[in-house]
RNA sequence: GGGGUGGUAGUUCAGCCGGUUAGAACGCUGGCCUGUCACGCCAGAGGUCGCGGGUUCGAUCCCCGUCCACCCCGCCA
């Protein structure tokens, strides 16, 4: 449980509420007389002798009410419901010996309640609190401030405040100073779909509430403001998951005169202490590196989950070796072939192997090829290689017998994005995911990213990541039409992974008014268009911009982990449905056509479905 | 936008290969109980079987549509 609470000072008017937490009490305080307040937790009424659980934030304590002591409050504790509120004044004593209860903390203690307020009423509850019950989550979700009143959403709730707390600690005495930037901003282009605000005063005009404060960090850096970061809400309008939310936290920094690895160095020593801290863990720094390259290769994804190996293996050469046409015509096609160890799967069945070539072709591979590892080799296709070959296949995957080695053979994204979908669930299946936390930092992304349905460059990070050194020349002076030129450019980002989960990015961002402007022109954004959206970056950049960079890290996610969450609805407060409302509120609601009016809206929404009216 | 899982008492679930009175546990209500801690015992109340339509003599069950929650793909620089 977290903190001390200052309970004897909270008072409220005359009347004093209570002395300490329900938590609080203890042996030192048998024979003191103290008052308490809280919920009703747990209710045994054996008629003569009450035992009532009090709960509050700091833990639980027992109240008896015995009709010796005072007949009339006895008379009242009767008739006390589960959760409600009250205030109660009583001895503490010591438990008679044999009815001490170890399993809580206050458990050698209990209070001998001589008056009792009920300062609220509850009605029967829609739902019990309790740490393991399995309630629906749009009950939990509607009624969240019951259940928040669980434990385990209460201690979520206390490790998301600590990750806070030691970040503010950590980063003021790195000498950053914590500056607010607005919710109401513009309109981005790039990235993902914005959640939009009219504007009253500006008709027809709209506000963007902002995905991230990346312009408005770089223009404090701009401002000489040297160390930057802050707390905020980001928002995307975008489709959710277990670990996405459309409104979630980022912990955002910037700083000057850095290069790359002085942000690394700063994040590793946040993320140690974050981590020894909250969960008293002694995590190794400095990070592992990993360039984007060697990950993809390796691991197939640009976030592996370093908790165990199991890496994708090449085999063009051995599949040269063979003649195997599926491999051969991969490879003529300009495509991969590489593989992954099933541990222990050489006893699959012809219908199990048949079930994961179904689930890799719904991953999008044309199909999986296996062999397994016995005393010889076991396939349909062993016949297609020669010893040699399956004996190298067999040594790079570190097969052993009763192994089986799977293979795809397409397209270079096609063969990393199965395989390493299939790693992850090789690892999980086999229990091979240790229990250690492994952080990793995917350094070197490329600047820019194909877009095949817009058929021209984006930005992988975002527009205004530096490019590397190596590649200034050709960012300001190069001829962009050499499509393989313009993809191997590289760039100054580097993102950090927590178990397979990227908890954060950040890159060195570009402070030459010229280079952001080929940088545009590469991603087709024309002159124009970059004055109208980010005419006054380029104008920052012209009056006296510092080199600077920086990150931001992934507020839920790092909570997540650190909680063992499942999903990022159970480390926010007041979180979303898959669809992005809100069933306390009820938000998003229809508006009333005055307000829309003032706003200069008009709606047009799709064919009515209320009403099948012809 | 697509694929999947679920929706039956306040809650968690069972059930019905279409049939007359839809069950259990917990919770709730009333009663009994002076050492419990998920207290115990007795009795009782509680249902639009998500919603709309269809098939049928008859639908909680079958069919179609729809809504909600969750997981995944697309999407999320």
């Amino acid at each position: 449980m977290h903190g001390n609470i200052g309970f004897g000072n909270a008072v409220s008017g005359k009347l004093k509420y209570r002395d300490v937490g329900c938590g609080q009490i203890g042996e030192k305080d048998v024979g003191k007389e103290i008052s308490l307040c809280g919920w009703v937790f747990r209710n045994r009424d054996h008629g003569g002798l009450i035992f009532i659980d009090l709960r509050d934030r700091t833990g639980v304590a027992q109240l008896v009410f015995n009709p010796d002591v005072d007949a009339a409050t006895h008379d009242q504790a009767h008739h006390l419901k589960v959760e409600s509120v009250i205030a109660v004044r009583g001895e503490i004593r010591k438990r008679p010996v044999g009815t001490e209860n170890p399993a809580i903390p206050t458990g050698m203690v209990e209070v001998y309640v001589k008056s009792l307020s009920i300062l609220n009423r509850a009605d029967p509850l829609p739902f019990s609190i309790e740490d393991n019950s399995e309630v629906s989550e749009s009950l939990r979700l509607r009624y969240r401030y019951l259940d928040l009143r669980r434990p385990e959403m209460l201690s979520n709730l206390v490790t998301r405040h600590r990750v806070c707390k030691t970040t503010r600690d950590y980063l003021d005495g790195a000498g950053f100073l914590e500056i607010e930037t607005p919710i109401l901003t513009k309109s981005t282009p790039e990235g993902a779909r914005d959640y939009l605000v009219p504007s009253r005063t500006n008709p027809g005009g709209f506000f963007a509430l902002p995905q991230s404060p990346q312009l408005f960090k770089q223009i404090l850096m701009v401002a000489g403001m040297d160390r930057y970061f802050q707390i905020t809400k980001c928002f995307r309008d975008e489709d959710l998951r277990a670990d996405r939310q459309p409104e979630f936290t980022q912990i955002d920094l910037e700083m000057s005169f850095v290069g790359a690895d002085d942000v690394i160095k700063l994040v590793e020593g946040l993320l140690n202490r974050m981590f020894k801290e909250i969960s008293g863990l002694d995590v190794e720094t400095p990070f592992p590196r990993l360039t984007y390259r060697e990950s993809m290769e390796r691991f197939g994804n640009d976030k592996p989950d370093m908790r165990f190996g199991l890496e994708l293996k090449d085999m063009a050469e051995e599949a040269r070796m063979s003649t195997f046409k599926v491999f051969l015509d991969a490879l003529d096609a300009g495509g991969r072939v590489k593989a992954i160890l099933g541990k222990n799967m050489a006893a699959y069945s012809r219908r199990e192997t048949d079930l994961l070539t179904q689930e890799v072709q719904a991953m999008g591979a044309k199909g999986l090829a296996w062999i397994k590892v016995k005393d010889g080799f076991e396939s349909t296709i062993t016949k297609f290689f020669p010893e040699e070959a399956l004996r190298k296949m067999a040594e790079k995957l570190d097969a052993q017998p009763g192994d089986m080695m799977l293979f795809i053979a397409d397209r270079e994204a096609v063969v990393h994005d199965v395989l390493s979908r299939l790693r992850l669930e090789l690892g999980k299946k086999s229990g091979l995911i240790g229990n250690e936390d492994k952080f990793l930092w995917v350094t070197d992304f490329p600047l820019l990213e194909w877009n095949e349905e817009e058929e021209r460059f984006q930005a992988m990070h975002h527009p205004f990541t530096s490019p590397v050194d190596e590649n200034l020349e050709y960012v300001l002076n190069g001829d962009f039409s050499d499509r393989a030129a313009v993809s191997s450019l590289r760039a100054r980002a580097y993102d950090i992974v927590l178990n397979g989960s990227e908890i954060g990015g950040g890159s060195l961002r570009i402070h030459n008014p010229q280079v952001q402007r080929r940088v545009f022109q590469l991603i087709g954004i024309s002159e124009k268009e970059a004055r109208e959206r980010f005419g006054f970056l380029l104008d920052a950049l012209r009056y006296g911009a510092p080199p600077h960079g920086g990150l931001a890290l992934g507020l839920d996610r790092i909570v997540m982990i650190m909680t063992g969450s499942d999903s990022i609805r159970d480390v926010i407060a007041f979180p979303k449905t898959q669809k992005a409302a809100c069933l306390l509120t009820n938000a998003p609601s229809a508006v009333d056509t005055k307000q829309l009016r003032e706003l200069y809206l008009k709606l047009t929404l799709p064919e009515e479905q209320g009403e099948p009216e012809e």
